[in-house]
RNA sequence: GCCGCGUUCGUCUAGUGGCCUAGGACACUUGGUUUUCAUCCAAGGAAUCAGGGGUUCGACUCCCCUACGCGGUACCA
């Protein structure tokens, strides 16, 4: 292998509603591997499905990339050196190279119907064949040329030689053999003109000179197929890695039936992205430390893609939670402030000093940003349960008398009358919550009335008492 | 069906022939700290290394078979 600048890439095709969970990990598999060999990272959209195209699809990808920190040196959106980066838009280059193969015959016009197809395809399985192309149009058509000036509609198939072995090393994987005979001759250029992914992939790679070719393990089957084309090109091979698939907790591929798994509902709920960046490194690959914990960068210094499991692993979301609680609480008050800002806008309805005096109690007890509206809810007159009995009440009513008295609003005398009240009327600290703030768990009550105020609590007693 | 790729505690994993009577993390249980809840600290249970054959003085580690899981088998990517 020639000695070149190691160039990576993702190519997601914008055909769902945002980025998959499994893309991003591809993806920051691919920006490491970038970053790791001072090399570059591009995006290159395959839209190349005109059928299950979605709408603004792109647009968004590009936005949760970036929201994760993904961050790439060429793409549709910020040009770059190797021309355009949306397949759409090169579609003669790929005709051209269609053309090329059809003259060394490596590949062939076919003018078959979607209904013989459909029916070769029904024959073979119920002879129990292969379900594979005839080679039909090879074999038989000669009039080629004139059928095609006569407009008549064609697709071009690779030519796959048959009792083959082809043979390529994987990184994660080590070598793997498939036989040309489970090649089918597959459709390269489309009815409609568009390419399919594996003659667009081969063609864009070359050309964009990607090194590794690094993506999900479905791909694996397809491999061979794009050798053939490097071969009949006579280009250099890149080198392969297949990540292996993340997985459902029954251990099927992960599904949006069974997880979420938009890339953007994981921030929508509150996690940090460079939580999941962290968890997703851990998803397959280990720290040689045995770290759990650790920035962006280490990745990037000592992640080796040779170190990848093969191993598919189920995508739960348990730990995740737990990482991003250490990572919340590593914060300093400035930062995770304005990530609560930033996240709940509302935020900013209570005084800044206030909110800063919050943080120290926020901290070990937040899981995701989403904690940050359920622990402050006094503080927005938004409460839990909201009806109270007598003796709740009569505590209420002793407590507005005693906190009145308190002429240096501080959190140790504010305990020492909870605590007086506690032991008079054998209680624990769990009804108090609830008398103030409608739950029966939350912030450290005393220190959570210091910030709120004198005037503020005790107006809150005082609305229990009339509910 | 066929082909390919996998298989270590519930989960993520360490382990590249002797350090493994298998280590860590999450989760779980118990105890400590404590003003609820968390945090923090400590302890504990949890894998006959999928099963069976080899190779070897010795195998979680190498080879083969079986089982199981996943992926592929499109004019989808």
């Amino acid at each position: 292998m020639p000695l070149r600048s190691v160039r990576t890439r993702i190519a997601p095709s914008p055909t769902g509603e945002d980025i998959h969970i499994g893309t991003l990990q591809t993806a920051l598999i691919n920006m490491a591997v970038a970053r790791k060999n001072k090399g570059k990272f591009i995006i290159r959209i395959e839209d190349t499905d005109r059928v299950r195209l979605v709408e603004g699809a792109e647009k968004k990808y590009l936005q949760t990339l970036k929201s994760y920190n993904i961050t790439h040196d060429e793409g549709p959106d910020i040009g770059g050196k190797y021309g355009l980066y949306r397949q759409s838009e090169r579609l003669e280059l790929y005709k051209k190279h269609a053309l090329e193969l059809i003259k060394k015959r490596v590949a062939y016009y076919c003018f078959c119907s979607m209904e013989r197809l459909v029916e070769l395809r029904e024959k073979q399985i119920k002879e129990k064949m292969h379900t594979r192309y005839d080679k039909h149009c090879l074999l038989h058509v000669k009039d080629v040329e004139e059928r095609i000036n006569r407009n008549e509609s064609y697709v071009i198939r690779l030519n796959v030689v048959p009792d083959k072995k082809i043979v390529f090393d994987d990184l994660i994987r080590g070598q793997i053999t498939i036989a040309s005979n489970e090649i089918d001759d597959q459709v390269l250029l489309k009815s409609d003109g568009f390419p399919t992914y594996h003659l667009a992939v081969v063609v864009d790679d070359h050309y964009m000179e990607i090194t590794h070719i690094i993506r999900g393990e479905e791909w694996i089957s397809s491999t061979p197929k794009h050798i053939l084309l490097y071969e009949a090109f006579g280009w250099d091979l890149p080198l392969f890695a297949h990540t292996p698939l993340l997985r459902n907790p029954d251990k099927s591929k992960l599904s949006k039936r069974k997880n979420p798994v938009w890339a953007s509902w994981y921030i929508k709920e509150g996690f940090l992205p460079e939580v999941m960046l962290n968890f997703l490194a851990l998803l397959g690959w280990s720290h040689p430390e045995e770290k759990e914990i650790f920035p962006l960068d280490e990745f990037i210094d000592l992640f080796k893609l040779e170190e990848i499991k093969p191993v598919g692993p189920i995508f739960d979301l348990v730990k995740l939670k737990w990482m991003n609680q250490q990572y919340i609480q590593n914060k300093s008050d400035e930062d995770l402030k304005k990530l609560i800002i930033d996240f709940s806008p509302d935020a900013k309805n209570i005084p800044d000093q206030t909110l800063s005096k919050l943080m120290p109690l926020l901290k070990s007890r937040m899981e995701t940003l989403v904690d940050f509206a359920k622990l402050t809810g006094i503080f927005f007159d938004k409460f839990g349960e909201q009806s109270f009995n007598q003796e709740e009440k009569d505590i209420a009513s002793s407590l507005v008398n005693d906190l009145s008295k308190i002429k240096d609003w501080k959190n140790d005398t504010i305990f020492n009358i909870i605590k007086a009240s506690m032991v008079l009327n054998k209680l624990k600290m769990p009804v108090f919550y609830k008398i103030f703030t409608g739950e029966t768990r939350g912030l450290p009550l005393p220190e959570t009335l210091e910030i709120l105020g004198q005037e503020k609590s005790i107006k809150r007693l005082k609305e229990v008492l009339g509910k």
